[in-house]
DNA sequence: CGTTATATGGAGAACGTTCTACATTATCCG
DNA sequence: CGGATAATGTAGAACGTTCTCCATATAACG
């Protein structure tokens, strides 16, 4: 009672594994053993330790515990929270791991490719347990590099060769066949896409894939084998008048398919703005179903990629492979339509 | 050279402080004291040892740093990430920390007072030098009890008494009266406000000091002292409910005030769906400024806080706290109002 | 030249865990 | 009852830093 007293003041009243020790008349080892549910513990012990913890509500500190040996966290690295779409993965991630002992940490790497390396550099630093990378910018062989140091999981990255880490996808080559295959069922044939401007998306990204997806479909519809694409620069100024150039054009399409509803709303605004009906003069379709499409107002059909489904099952993934699973998985989500007035008015795709 | 070699080969391979520490030909202490650029180092040190860590690709630990001293780290408290208004703050804050050798993790506690505090606590576990909390929904006494382990600086929390810990907040009270005194300058003199339930935001939180602001601004344009504010609450299915009800109230306001873009943007919905004209039949001006505002289909007047200045003074004022500054402050930070649509039809507020 | 001040580098003890190797008991079995 | 086996608890060495003394070398000064 005195001893563990002594120590609280004279070390800042910081309760450590020792005050713990002390207070329940154990070894620090016991302890541990008991913070960890090891091996070789009986009953009797694990009573008088957790009675210690409960009593001086000991906490252990992260920081030793990430020098030694595991530190309960994962990382969670996201390249622009701006999408809409990230919060529901983070919700899916959160969900997972509230029941759990683990903790999810986020660092936010604006789009620079720099700062994407040294967060993760920092996360594997802090010794966190696992990553899971959210549409990362790097190529497969440098995810696969920091794979050899730390358990990794990239969720929107199709790469489905990867064998030193897991990757967890909706399937968007199917999303963007659901798509046009939609825009076809109501009778469109002239279809043409808007998709993201070459810089900013890898082979392995998420929009390459719709793209992919885009061209089998307007092919397997019988359009022909040109399968227009209209690819929009993401830098405010050039994004908008690209948008309003496209919408203006004389052979401008009947029904179009774009690649995230960040761009697709956008449109629909300027398009009111100019005077061109949705979807009398223009049909549209977007991707990831974002609640500002499911506003009233905008009321845009859209390709649900349950987010937070992906964030469960990316958690679920890689703490079976912090648990000792070798070998990569790759699985995938398979999207749905979210029929609304941009597609026709009645706001229903028609049976086919 | 074959002393550091062989450690690494035996060690798996991390590059350690002893490792650049034998490589220089130093100390291991040296190398410390040129990473923390520390008083008593020669140019001679400081070039060797800059030199092998650039050739050996020394990082530091971070979990080893915290145990002892700094991790270098400020953690970030998210109560909600649907909000279009943190990635501004978060964007502020990553700018700021950027040109620095501090990184910013983020923690999302989804609305839950629990996953809060447990939160907190692991931040401070992990030994980071200090907190932003954005819009926390803890009372002031744990706030200042947890400020005593390690510098805190809230945002969007009213307590300019604490003196535990800093504040960063736009002036709420006067962006809502800025937001009223616009509504009677359009003429509009039947005006109520749409607030956050009663559940939901403590006695300092955003949505009080906006009721109080609204209350005042009422009172000061001679409209009496009944300031009507009808409360929507937060969960889904009755927070249209209400509403909607709001909206076919025989006894409707002329205008309307909404506590957030995030509400003002639903209200504009159903109020087309049930035919209500705006700003014909109902004036509405929001609050935050989000991007869902400023579309054209959405064209919501709003007041703007500007989220990424709140997170860069929130970052500056930490960092001035970690580095030794005692004594609170409190800073606030001037709204303005974005005139568009929803106010009157030119999307222009008349001057008075 | 002796004394004191100053600048520079290093030894080594923390920090709070984990975990291996070992010591001690308890249990079992013929 | 003797010996083997299993169960339980403990010592103590890591982990990779920081940081407080110390030791030494150099400069300054009377």
């Amino acid at each position: 009672m005195s001893i563990e007293e002594k120590k609280r003041l004279q070390r800042n009243d910081r309760v450590t594994i020792r005050t713990v020790a002390t207070h329940a008349g154990v070894s620090v080892a016991a302890v541990s053993k008991v913070m960890r549910n090891a091996y070789g513990v009986s009953e009797a012990l694990r009573a008088k330790v957790t009675d210690a913890i409960e009593v001086l509500g000991y906490r252990p500190s992260r920081a030793a515990r990430g020098l030694r040996g595991r530190s309960f966290t994962i990382g969670v690295l996201l390249i622009d929270i701006r999408n809409p779409f990230l919060p529901e993965v983070i919700a899916g991630v959160n969900g997972v791991l509230a029941p759990s002992h683990y903790q999810a940490m986020i660092g936010v790497s604006d789009a620079r490719v720099q700062l994407e390396t040294s967060l993760i550099e920092s996360m594997i630093d802090y010794k966190m347990d696992g990553l899971i990378l959210v549409a990362p910018r790097l190529p497969s062989d440098i995810i696969a590099k920091f794979a050899a140091q730390i358990p990794i999981v990239a969720v929107g990255y199709h790469d489905a060769g990867a064998t030193a880490f897991d990757t967890v996808n909706a399937d968007d080559q199917r999303g963007a066949e659901i798509a046009v295959e939609a825009l076809l069922a109501c009778g469109y044939r002239d279809i043409e896409m808007l998709s993201l401007g070459e810089r900013e998306g890898h082979q392995v990204s998420v929009v390459r894939q719709r793209e992919i997806g885009f061209r089998r479909a307007i092919q397997r519809g019988g359009l022909g084998s040109s399968a227009p694409i209209t690819k929009i620069p993401i830098a405010p100024p050039k994004r908008e008048e690209t948008m309003r150039k496209f919408l203006s054009r004389k052979n401008r399409p009947r029904a179009v398919f774009c690649w995230s509803d960040l761009d697709a709303v956008t449109l629909l605004s300027l398009a009111m703005e100019m005077g061109v009906r949705v979807p009398e003069d223009l049909a549209v379709v977007g991707y990831d179903n974002s609640s500002t499409a499911a506003l009233g107002l905008v009321n845009l059909a859209s390709i649900d990629q349950s987010g937070r489904e992906l964030g469960q099952v990316a958690t679920r993934t890689l703490i079976s492979r912090i648990e000792g699973r070798t070998g990569a998985e790759h699985i995938f989500q398979m999207p749905s339509l979210v029929s609304r007035n941009s597609l026709s008015r009645s706001g229903m795709a028609p049976v086919t």
